[in-house]
Order: C-alpha cells, then sequence, then structure tokens
DNA sequence: ACCTGAACACCGTTCAAGT
DNA sequence: ACCTGAACACCGTTCAAGT
C-alpha cells in the first residue's frame, strides 16, 4: 500500500492534523482558531499544515466532515414516525455533542443533506407515511431544514427557557400591542429543549399524516383507512 | 440636540459607517469583509471605525440588526394560518435579498425571536388556533427555527434543485440501500425551493390544527367541530 | 518528489499622542 | 473631550529553497 509507506515516511499524519484541529475547534471555537495555532499544537510548521489541507477553508471543510462521521445514523425501524424522530434526535445530539463545530455543517454542507444514510431514512419515512413521491422529497429536505435549524438555534444559545435579563426586557414591551408575549412569559420562563423538540417533531409527523391523508382519499387505490370515521 | 451637535462637528457620522460596512458585507461576504477595507471605503482611519463601534464583533452585531430592519413585517390579519405564513415569508424574503448577512442572525440574535413584532405576531397566531399556552410558546420558536433554518439552507445553496454534479454522485449510490433517495431523483432535479417552503408551512400549520383540536377534544369546554365526522 | 522555512500582505486592537 | 495615527501581535498564503 503506497498509502502505508508514505506513514511510515513521516509521523506526521493527515488525519492526525485534523484530529489536533477537530479538537481546538471544538474547544476554542471559530473566532480563536487558526491554522498556526493547529501547527504549534502539533509541533510542526504552519505550512505543513496546509500542504495536507490546501488551504484553511478546505481544512474547516475537514472539521465539519469529521463531526458528521462522529454521529451514529439510527437504522430502519417499522414505524415511519419513530424514524423521522429518530434522524432528528441524532442531528440534535450532534449538535449539543460538539456546538461550536456544528454551524460548519450549513456552510459546507450546503450542497445536500449531510449524510446519504440519513436521508435516505427520511426519505424512506415520509414515502411510507402514504405521501406522493412529488411531496416526499421537497418535505424531507424541509424536514432537515427544521432539526438543522433547530439544533443550530439551540447550539447558538437560542431556544432555551430565557433569564431574568431577557424577561425584564420583553416585560418592558407595551403590554397590549405585545400581549401575546406578555401572556407567554411564564411558559418562555420554563421552557424544556428536549419536550419543544419533541412536540415540534410531533407537529410536522401530524401534519404529514394530514396532508398523506388527504392525498390517499383524492386518489382512492387503496384506501385502507386507519381512522375512526367512515 | 446634542446629537445634532456632534454631527455638525465632523462629516463621518456612525449611521455612514453602518451603511457602508453593511454594503461591503452583503456584497463581498464574511471572508473578505474588514474592518479596514471599510476604512478605505470611507477614507477615514480604522481607528475612527473601531471607536463608534467597539469592536468588529459589535460591527457585525450592527450589520445583523441592520438587516432585519430591512424588512417589513406583515400585520395581523384575521387568520392565523396567513399570519404564520406572512412572519415565514417576510424572513424568508430577508435571506433572499441579503444572503451574505443572513447567516448573523443565528451567530448575534442568539437571545430569542430576531424581531419582537414578528414572534408577537407568531405567538398570537399559535395561540388563536387554539392551542394552550404551554405548547404555543414551544412551537412558537419551533416555527422560527424551521423558517429560519430554511431561509438558511437557502441562503446558503442548498434546498434548490440538484445539478447534474450531485445527480452523478446520487445515481453512483447502491441503488439498492438508497432506493428511496433513487426514486425521488426525478423530483430533486426539479424542485421548487418555494414550493416547498409553503407546502412544508402547511405541513406546519396543519399539524398545528390537529394538535389544538386534540387538546380541544380532550377538555371540551366548547366542542365546535368542523370535522366531517361526528 | 515531498516537505517546510522565510517573507509578504493583511488583519484587529492597544495605546499614546494629537486636536 | 473626542478622535486618530503608529506600533504590535497575529493571521493565511506565496514561493523558493531545502531534503
Amino acid at each position: 500500500m503506497s498509502e502505508a509507506k508514505s506513514r511510515a515516511r513521516r509521523g506526521v499524519e493527515k488525519s492526525e492534523i485534523l484530529e489536533a484541529a477537530f479538537d481546538l475547534f471544538d474547544t476554542v471555537g471559530e473566532s480563536a482558531f487558526s491554522v498556526r495555532k493547529v501547527a504549534v499544537l502539533m509541533g510542526i510548521d504552519p505550512m505543513t499544515v496546509l500542504h495536507h489541507f490546501g488551504s484553511k477553508d478546505e481544512l474547516l471543510r475537514a472539521i465539519a466532515e469529521r463531526g458528521l462521521h462522529s454521529v451514529e445514523m439510527p437504522t430502519e425501524s417499522q414505524n415511519w414516525r419513530d424514524d423521522l424522530k429518530a434522524v432528528g434526535n441524532a442531528y440534535r445530539l450532534l449538535a449539543h455533542n460538539h456546538p461550536r463545530v456544528f454551524p460548519l455543517h450549513f456552510r459546507y454542507n450546503a450542497t445536500g443533506p449531510a449524510d446519504h444514510i440519513s436521508s435516505e431514512i427520511v426519505y424512506r419515512a415520509l414515502r411510507n407515511s402514504g405521501l406522493p413521491d412529488a411531496s416526499a422529497a421537497g418535505l424531507g429536505l424541509a424536514f432537515y431544514a427544521f432539526v438543522l435549524g433547530f439544533a443550530l438555534a439551540e447550539a447558538e444559545g437560542l431556544l432555551k427557557a430565557i433569564g431574568t435579563a431577557e424577561e425584564a426586557e420583553l416585560q418592558a414591551l407595551d403590554p397590549q400591542t405585545y400581549r401575546a408575549t406578555r401572556a407567554l412569559l411564564p411558559v418562555l420562563k420554563t421552557l424544556d429543549p428536549s419536550a419543544t423538540f419533541e412536540d415540534s417533531m410531533d407537529v410536522f409527523i401530524a401534519g404529514v399524516a394530514d396532508l398523506a391523508n388527504l392525498r390517499q382519499r383524492a386518489t382512492p387505490v387503496m384506501d385502507f383507512d386507519t381512522q375512526q370515521c367512515a
């Protein structure tokens, strides 16, 4: 293997550099991350890092991908609702484990859903729900957008119970024009992000079921109805 | 007014700097943006910029806020579904108008929904849907996460019809393990982002209506039923 | 051939000097 | 007092010299 040879030649491995870079980024965040710091961390020349990765941008891309591989994607079950939730929870867990790396996904996985395996599960789940293909593709991507958006918001510090400072800010708003905000203040103070995530996935799933049901009724080719009413 | 005085004193206004900074960021993007470039653009010293904004980070925060103000938020209608859609479309429009600035919202509006007015509309819509307050707050934030996630994905180049390169990549996957992905390829090639966004908002709305309906049935205080079946 | 050091152009910010 | 220039510590990358 020529790969083994090039490994033997030098102690500095590309994968070692990536590991060090990932760890640095994961702990200090993007603003404090630099190629040069990775280099001193490994005791090598900054240019050695760039020789392996071409540019800082390529290194960041590699860090983003390395992050994705750190989460185990679920396998298919018999229940499409559970499958959607499993994929959603997997990405949310990823964001929780590596909140500073997570934003990179949006920047560098811009060509499609982050992982083919997970998107396959999502697409399959939506087809199993009874949705026609024309809807399943777009709603699959929309589900991704929701999950990643939720996880990103959490990683950036949004979507947690509001603190006393924010409460005071909202209290200061005009009570009449902001009456709904005012009314929800007590709930916002004790908001549980995990429960909120579950709730919103349930909403999405219920909406999909509703849409799938409508489509099925419209074209009653094989109308096995699990609803209570005929 | 002391403000007018300080204006007269010097030609260089804080708002002028912000305008120039916003335009630069909006056109060249974050990686090519710098405080120094803003300075040369205005013919002033780099330190003059920082004197007004404290730090680059504060300037970026100001750019993010300035972006938000460039979109007119909708006013309340009689239909909570339309109100949700209107807010969603407003943010999506913002992302379309300023795709490079848009990612800053996630980084700097981390303390809550970007705009109090729009979040009030969202909260009010969800309360009008019949949801209890305990659900309305979290689902309001989840709706934000979805809308911003979708808009961000679009701004970053995701969520558009796939090109020939991506098609080839997906075609190369094992047809059996990726059979749903394979089946949806024709749809993914002609995906319409606007229609997809509308569809997914409809799904969310249908899910909310479903949940609100269930809650109402559980506590039948005022059970006016619009369903076909008793 | 693969790797890496010096040099370059640039960056945000400190700090003291200017008005 | 408000503003700004010089200086500092750092950055990613080019490029030619090392092995």
